[in-house]
Formats: C-alpha cells, sequence, structure tokens
DNA sequence: AACCGCAACAACCGCAAAGGG
DNA sequence: TCCCTTTGCGGTTGTTGCGGT
C-alpha cells in the first residue's frame, strides 16, 4: 500500500470546488494512467489537488457509471432497510445501489430520509422501515434484502469497496430497475420543494447550457466510445458528456429530487434526451449502455485500467 | 428589494485499517 | 514487529440557491 515513489514536497492545496479543467486533467491523467497511487496522481496531473481530493472527486463525480439524482422508490427503500439494519455503514449500503457512492447515500440520507424515517417512526412505531412502506412495498424489499443476504458480499464481512460491488452488480444485473421514478406520492410534501437550479460556481453553464461554452471540451476524445454508443453525442458542453456519465454537477441543473416533480423531470429527460445518454424514466443512465460505452476497461476502483 | 432561514449537495477532516519497507 | 504512508470510511462543514417574510 505504501508508495515511497509517490513521495512529494508539501504544497498548498487547493480546495474547494472542482473546476472543468481540473476534472479534464484528472479524467485525463486517469484515462492515460488508469488507477494507482493516489498520492502520486495531483502532480503527475497537474493539479494542485490532494491525492485523497482527486480520488474523492474520481469516485463520486468522474467515475464511469455513476447514476446521479433521483432516488428511486426502490433505493429509497434499500437505503431505509438497509440503514435500520447496518446503520451509517453508507459504504456497505451503497454497494447495493448500483451506481450510487456512499457520500450521495449519505447526504440523501442526512438531508431527507433520516428526517422522513423519524417523522414516521415517531408517528407510528419502532421499525419505520416497515411502518412506512406498502405491503407491496414490503414484498419487494423483503425479496430485496433476501437478495442482498444472499448475495454474497453484504452486509458484514465483505471487504470490497463500495466502487467494485457497484460495478459487480452493473455488470451482472444490468441496468438498475427505475421503476415509477414519477410515482412517488409519499413524497408529496417533499416535492412542495421547487425544482431548484443549481449553479455552484462561475463556471458551471446554466441551464442555457445549450451554448458551448468557452471551456467545451472535445470530450469524444475522451471517452470516444459514448458517441459511437449514442449515435450522435455532440456535447455542447464537455461537462455536460461529463454529468451523462458522472452526473458532475456542471449540467445538475434540476433538484436531484425531481423526480417527485413531474413536470421538471420531464424536463430533464427532455433535455438530455438528445445526448442518448437518458434513459425513458428521466434521468437514469443506461448502465448497460454504460457497459459498452466504457466496456473497455474496468471499472472497478481498485484497478481501473484502459 | 432585501434579508433570513432552510434544504441540498460538494467537499473537507479525522480516524482507522491495510500494506510495504 | 514497528514505523510510515496510503486508502477508505463516516462525520461534519461550507457553499449555494430558493422560498418566505
Amino acid at each position: 500500500m505504501g508508495c515511497r515513489s509517490c513521495d512529494k514536497p508539501k504544497m498548498n492545496y487547493r480546495k474547494g470546488l472542482w473546476s472543468p479543467e481540473e476534472d479534464q486533467r484528472l479524467r485525463d491523467y486517469i484515462l492515460k494512467h488508469g488507477l494507482g497511487c493516489w498520492s502520486a496522481v495531483p502532480a503527475k496531473a497537474g493539479l494542485q489537488r490532494n491525492g485523497k481530493s482527486c480520488r474523492l472527486r474520481w469516485i463520486n463525480y468522474l467515475r464511469p457509471g455513476l447514476k446521479r439524482g433521483m432516488f428511486s422508490q426502490e433505493e429509497e427503500d434499500v437505503v431505509i432497510n438497509l440503514q435500520a439494519k447496518l446503520g451509517n455503514k453508507w459504504s456497505q449500503i451503497a454497494m447495493h445501489l448500483p451506481g450510487r457512492t456512499d457520500n450521495e447515500v449519505k447526504n440523501y440520507w442526512n438531508s431527507y430520509l433520516k428526517k422522513r424515517v423519524m417523522q414516521l417512526g415517531s408517528n407510528s412505531g419502532s421499525n419505520p422501515a416497515s411502518k412506512n412502506a406498502s405491503p407491496e412495498l414490503l414484498t419487494s424489499m423483503s425479496a430485496t434484502t433476501e437478495l442482498i443476504m444472499t448475495s454474497g458480499g453484504g452486509g458484514g464481512g465483505s471487504t470490497a469497496t463500495s466502487t467494485h460491488d457497484h460495478d459487480a452488480n452493473i455488470s451482472s444485473s444490468g441496468a438498475i430497475s427505475a421503476t415509477e421514478p414519477f410515482v412517488d406520492h409519499q413524497h408529496e410534501q417533499h416535492h412542495q420543494q421547487q425544482a431548484r437550479n443549481y449553479v455552484f460556481a462561475d463556471w458551471m453553464p446554466t441551464a442555457a447550457a445549450a451554448a458551448p461554452g468557452p471551456e467545451s471540451y472535445s470530450m469524444s476524445a475522451h471517452w470516444p466510445a459514448s458517441t459511437a454508443s449514442s449515435g450522435n453525442v455532440t456535447p455542447s458542453h464537455g461537462a455536460f458528456v461529463g454529468d451523462q456519465m458522472s452526473g458532475s454537477s456542471y449540467a445538475a441543473l434540476q433538484h436531484p429530487h425531481q423526480h417527485h416533480h413531474h413536470q421538471s423531470a420531464v424536463t430533464v429527460a427532455g433535455a438530455h434526451a438528445s445526448a442518448g445518454g437518458m434513459v425513458a424514466g428521466g434521468g437514469y443512465f443506461d448502465l448497460l449502455n454504460m457497459g459498452d460505452i466504457y466496456g473497455g476497461f474496468s471499472t472497478t476502483n481498485d484497478d481501473l485500467l484502459f
């Protein structure tokens, strides 16, 4: 594990949000060299970040196969169920949600599910996960849990990284079910939140990102298969493709929970439809296609090689 | 129009485990 | 076996936008 060759002078690392340029540098580097010693990545990639930050950025946003926004009802149930079973073992929970990162699951829990579960728990008893669910849901949850418990990697013991397991799930089961992403009556209250447009930094395009930005990348050079797969992907903004793959915030113009907002979700799907990465249902990447797109290399976290 | 509070997400921080020398 | 470094994980903070007043 030690990486003596990665010795580097201490330096002032940049912090804060990642710019598209930084993302591209990191992406380019990993495309060229694969994953290795993270501590060496910043210097070699020309980034003023520490390795930890690079790793996090890659895992959470740049890594292919990620799915962003829109926790389906099933995903929510898995999170609630597993959280009740495992506690805050986000990486283990994320293992069972292909394309989701532990950070995303954690954030979703902390910002939304926890309150909901606590509400339900205080209203009606000690097993919020169960109380919360409809009979049909419980059935599916049981099935899910059983699958989880018998799948070999679940719960305790597994030392596989979440990323690894994500990919295992992706490759073994293909696209996660996006069952009824828009039909979610339980969240009606939450839905009252309007869709929000995220503009996290000056460099981030707004909804008008359709207009090519000056920093447009030639993403096809980096992800050549994406064009082949989707047919006519000519991203007007490189970050857009990044979002197709990773859900980076550049194009996350809609509220992540907007699947609760039918109108907004349709907007998202429509907005992205031309890029081919969206699947009907709004916002989910077709992970099978992602497999095709990135089939040339392993997407496992530990041994990504190109 | 301005201010405030809230919600959501991205990223950082600290700790522990793992592995090499 | 110990020490050092890297990696992974979970908790927490910071930033941003929106709605309400």
